[in-house]
DNA sequence: ACCCCACCTTGACCAAAGTCAAGTGCTGTA
DNA sequence: TACAGCACTTGACTTTGGTCAAGGTGGGGT
């Protein structure tokens, strides 16, 4: 039994984790060796709802990259005031700008529901970008993604009104074509409100402001679009 | 005469670009055969202040590397009100995300005063970064010093008001040390205005109370910092 | 089925900041 | 030197949105 136990716990998991790297957009389809490399040297860890993943300021000694849940980057205000910057899900790292540039984690980071990540050390993971320049490609597409998500939240925080942006966040959740549908906001209203960078009480008077116009109905997280030109009427120039 | 032209137009040009590219964050120490073909592939731009780099929803075709003056990246909103993302100078690059992520710019450009850059087509571009791991690691660099900047931006818009912003806007220009020193604020106070996410009218509000509470003293663009201690308060908590 | 608690909504209020308008001062140019 | 134009400031007003307080609602657990 005892040697059953280290096989399970040293081997069969490490197998595992190479499968579930494979499934990850930073490392699909990369080099049998630089994976078993990865699964040697990084961990499988599990989040609760609510459970933090790492605080602002903090020393980055790893980074993570979801496998199952979503985990919220956000920022804090001295009043306790809360801004999402983003939430990852499944493929997506976490916490890798701080690993790259060697300095604290710029946000904090907690599970929205039970998760789990692998925690890559962050030599192993210097490595593996510096020696793998697939990697390097994939992360430099990342960041790039990032960046534009980051300079259309910055000028939505500061060039448009909460109507605006929640109606702009209802469309990039909508699929393309149709004019009605219903999509599920996928987080509560408080966590959206957030998103769009405000408190409950403003995104709930946002809510029905599109509602009295027309646009939009809601039924707790379901969101039924009625007149998808009219949400994008309330989203632009106004 | 005409042979002499040809040498001048097609060849020191060259040699000359080489040698401004080693002042790059980007190529620097970069070895010289890549030097080359980036000089022979990329092209000398000229920008007189207020001119435009490219605009926002401009298919990119190329990046921007600033040589000399300043480029400032900034947002629209329909009713005209500018947010500026990034004031870039010498040596750091212009519409690089763009150009990784083939997309069109995601922002707009333009000189702030009498500029040079070079300009260096998509295709160069990528082809150096897939072949020059060095250059990718650089750019991960820069992209997250970016992203960082961003981040830090975002938090500021969502969760401090003007003073504050203004106040950390500040201390960032400040030098480290001393508690009473004189900054110069570089741009005119209708731009800082637009790169802490306001109008001149309310800057100029948040300057005059900053003043009555003896932070800071304005003469024009130089800013007198009186008391240290005070401006990092009227930062913060508040 | 009931109850509890967190989520959500609504109203009243207030503070922050954008708009509009007027006026001052500085600078570069004719 | 005088003028034009721009940047900046200040005041009055309005709008937006955050805060506080009070209910309503709905889903999960016992």
């Amino acid at each position: 039994m005892e040697g059953l136990h280290e096989i399970h716990r040293g081997h069969r998991p490490r197998l595992e984790l190479v499968s579930v790297l494979q499934r990850t957009d930073l490392f699909e389809g990369l080099d049998h060796r630089h994976l078993e490399e990865l699964a040697a040297r990084g961990r499988r860890k599990h989040f609760v709802a609510e459970q933090a993943v790492f605080f602002e300021g903090e020393r980055a000694e790893g980074l993570y990259v979801v496998l199952r849940g979503r985990i919220k980057v956000f920022k804090l205000s001295p009043k306790g005031r809360e801004q999402t910057l983003k939430i990852m899900g499944p493929g997506e790292p976490v916490g890798e700008v701080a690993v790259l540039s060697g300095e604290p984690y710029p946000a904090s980071a907690e599970a929205l529901e039970t998760s789990e990540a692998v925690y890559i050390p962050r030599q192993a993971f210097l490595d593996l970008v510096a020696r793998e320049p697939e990697v390097a490609m994939r992360l430099l597409a990342a960041l790039s993604a990032r960046l534009r998500f980051f300079a259309s939240l910055i000028e939505d925080l500061s060039l448009r009104d909460v109507s605006q942006r929640l109606a702009a966040h209802l469309l990039s959740l909508a699929s393309a074509g149709d004019s009605e549908q219903i999509v599920d906001l996928e987080v509560t209203k408080t966590q959206l409100s957030a998103a769009v960078g405000t408190v409950p009480e403003t995104l709930s008077r946002a809510f029905s402001q599109l509602a009295r116009a027309g646009a939009v109905e809601t039924q707790g997280r379901r969101v039924h679009i009625k007149d998808r030109t009219l949400l994008e009427r309330a989203a632009q120039v106004k």
